[in-house]
DNA sequence: ACCTGAACACCGTTCAAGT
DNA sequence: ACCTGAACACCGTTCAAGT
C-alpha cells in the first residue's frame, strides 16, 4: 500500500474521532494503514506536523461561507460559532486545535479571520489582536469543556445531555461586549 | 530514603521549574528522589493524582490574602492577577494548572472565588457560572501563550522581553465590562 | 508505612537498506 | 517516492516481595 500525505491525514482523522486524540500515536495510526511507524516519517517531519494538518484539516471541513453583509460583531460571532461546530464535530477536536494553535504550527485562519473583522469594526492593530486572542481562548477553553463533558456523558455516567450551546453565547457576548464598548458602534445581545 | 507525600510534592516542582512539565515524568521524579518509579505509587493513585497536588501546591505558595473592602470587579481582577503571577513563578505552571482544572482534579480555588464574588456582585447563579468559567479560561489561554514566549526568549531567540502585562489587563477588561453592564454596578477601566 | 525489582504494554524518532 | 526492520531512549502502571 503507497499512500499520499492526504490519505495519512484523513485516516489520521478517523482514528482521532474513533479513538480520541490520546490514542492518535505514530503507531497506532502506522498500523490503522497497515505500514510501519517509521513511514510516516517520510510524509511529515514529526508528530507535531502530523497534528498541525490535521487540525487544519478539521477546520477546512467545518468551514462555512460568511455572508458579507454582516456587522463587525455579527461576523465575529459567526467566526466563533463556526469554529465550535468544526471541533465538536470530531472527538477531541477542541483540545486538537488548541495544542496546534498554542504551539504555533498551524489552524492560524481563525485568528486571522476575527482580527480582520475587529479592525473592520474599528479597533486599532492593538486592540484588534488582544481582542482576537482573548475570543480564542474563550472559545478553545469553553468548547473543550463542553467536548469533555459530552465525553464523560456518552461513556453513560450522565444521562441528559443538553448541549448548552446558550452557556457559548452568554460568555461570547460577555467579551463581545467589552469589545463594543471599546469601538464605538454599540450593539445588543 | 524514606519520603512523605509532601516530600514528594515538593521534589515535583522542582523538577518541573527546572526541566518543564514534558520532562516531569514518574521515573524522572523518582531518579530524582532517588527511588524507584514504583514506588511513588505509594504516596499516589497515579500520575495525574500528583499533578492535581503539584498544581494546589504552586497555588498555595502564590497565594495572597486580599483587603475585604474591595469592590466586586476589583476583587475579580485581584483574583486572576493573584492567579496569572502563582502560574509565572514556576516553568510551565499555566500549562499544568490549565490542564488540572481541565481534568476536574484540583485547582478548585480559582474558580470558587471568581464565582463567589461575581455572586456577591449581584450575578444570578447562571452568570456567576458563566462568568467566572469565561474568565478562568481567559487567564489560562493569555498566561500559557505569555509563558510560552518567555520560555522562547530565555532559549535566547528573541531578545527584548516585553513582560506585556497590559496585554492581560486588557483582555481582562473585557470580560469584565461585558459582565459589568449585566450587573448594574458600571465601572470604567 | 514505604520501598525494590521485574515485568507489561506501550511511546516518538532515526537510519541504513530495500523497491 | 515510499516503505521495511531494527534499534535507541524513553513512558505509566502493576504486583509480588522485602524491611
Amino acid at each position: 500500500m503507497r499512500y499520499r500525505r492526504t490519505d495519512v491525514v484523513a485516516r489520521a482523522i478517523d482514528v482521532l474521532d474513533q479513538y480520541g486524540l490520546g490514542d492518535l500515536s505514530m503507531r497506532r495510526l502506522g498500523g490503522e494503514l497497515g505500514v510501519q511507524p517509521s513511514a510516516l516519517y517520510h510524509h511529515f517531519a514529526n508528530k507535531q506536523s502530523l497534528l498541525a494538518a490535521v487540525a487544519d484539516e478539521l477546520l477546512a471541513r467545518g468551514a462555512r461561507p460568511r455572508p458579507d453583509d454582516l456587522a463587525w460583531d455579527e461576523e465575529v460571532r459567526a467566526i466563533c460559532v463556526t469554529l465550535r461546530d468544526a471541533m465538536l464535530a470530531y472527538r477531541d477536536g477542541a483540545e486538537l486545535v488548541a495544542t496546534v494553535v498554542a504551539l504555533g504550527l498551524g489552524a492560524r485562519r481563525p485568528y486571522d479571520d476575527l482580527e480582520a473583522a475587529l479592525l473592520r469594526g474599528g479597533a486599532d492593530p492593538h486592540l484588534a489582536s488582544v481582542g482576537a486572542r482573548a475570543l480564542l481562548h474563550y472559545v478553545f477553553g469553553h468548547v473543550s469543556d463542553e467536548q469533555t463533558q459530552l465525553q464523560a456523558a456518552s461513556i453513560g455516567a450522565i444521562d441528559d445531555d443538553p448541549r448548552p450551546g446558550s452557556d457559548f453565547d452568554l460568555g461570547l457576548a460577555l467579551v463581545l461586549d467589552g469589545l463594543g464598548a471599546r469601538l464605538g458602534s454599540s450593539r445588543r445581545s
